[in-house]
DNA sequence: ACCTGAACACCGTTCAAGT
DNA sequence: ACCTGAACACCGTTCAAGT
């Protein structure tokens, strides 16, 4: 069999790796579509057959995190524990990844995205739905509401945290004790109690 | 006298107003140095007498972001009240804000910033500093680790909603509650009232 | 001090053409 | 189905020159 032009069909899944290295190290306005093609040894057209432009690429790389993020949580929660041990872990693994991939993660809650509807907001309604393994079976149906108040306010404050980290407002220490003062709190507040069985 | 070539010195100001509507509008990859110049009349070339680089104009818009946050962060605090009263107000305002300007909010949080140091780290710092004012007098100096964390937890926790909210995966409706769950969990802990003078 | 205008290197996007 | 390569319009940045 003769080499084939270059790409055999990977060009996709090399691209979004090149990217990924770009977006840790220079920032999204570091990426260029033709840089990236230029380093995968292509034309600088051939991104068109997979990305139809930039922000194309810039969605599925949103995509991609949004899954990536939901194994690291998912990994966190597999050593079980008690339902205080489960969310500090989470806590820790949720702030832990968006400090890591801090552009990534600016690119997965821009503005822009199509959410809820689309890939994208698909990818993060799976992110929302483990939280749910973290708080285990709900004891009263009637607790339904105080649940999913109880997760949007953990999520809200462990992004806000990773996001004073990531701007370098506060230390990565500064960080880990914010994390732990949020769980004491969110732990031991009315919301806390109703959402979360005792036990 | 005759009229000077066209702008009289006013052109830095008119730059950064063109680029706030178009943040607004249009996001930071819509801003271009070349159209506002354009707008405004003059050549391409005559940012740069205001301006070194792109970055720069960006670097502006994120100070004067601070400072108008930090306005409005001391009107809420303005009409008194109770110290829960005055964080519920603040509260609000911070994630109103947010909301509001969240092209702005990414400037002025973004990575690539000069923290703590330069002109933005400082204009941060009289934004936190205006928190202080919301707590009222410490009542014990061995508070003053409980407040510092305190502050930080807040500003965590609004942060966070405001990013879920601008993001669009909560509605502004859920992210009010999640602003009043939030100041309920917070006051009511242990860290909060040390925090807090009680009455 | 502030602005002009040419010049340069770099983009994203489109599209006919190749295999 | 996937990639090439020319073409187009648009950038940011630099810099000598004007006032």
């Amino acid at each position: 069999m003769s080499t084939r032009p270059f790409h055999h069909g990977n060009l996709r899944a090399v691209l979004l790796e090149e990217a990924e290295a770009v977006l840790r190290t220079g920032g999204v306005e570091a990426l260029s579509l033709r840089e990236l093609a230029r380093q995968a040894g292509v034309s600088h057209g051939a991104p068109r057959s997979h990305f139809i432009d930039r922000q194309a690429l810039l969605d599925a790389l949103a995509e991609q995190g949004f899954d990536r993020f939901t194994e690291r949580i998912t990994a966190a929660l597999a050593d079980g524990g008690t339902v205080a041990e489960r969310f500090r872990r989470v806590g820790r693994a949720y702030v832990d990844f968006a400090v890591e991939h801090a552009v990534l993660m600016d690119l997965m809650f821009a503005a822009k995205v199509d959410a809820p509807a689309g890939p994208i907001g698909a990818a993060a309604a799976r992110l929302f739905r483990t939280l749910d393994s973290a708080m285990g079976d709900p004891v009263d149906p009637a607790d339904e509401d105080a649940r999913e108040r109880f997760k949007l306010l953990f999520a809200a404050t462990m992004q806000g945290t990773a996001t004073l980290i990531a701007a370098r407002r506060i230390s990565r220490a500064q960080g880990e004790a914010v994390v732990d003062d949020a769980m004491e709190a969110l732990l031991g507040s009315p919301l806390g109690r109703a959402a979360l069985p005792s036990r």
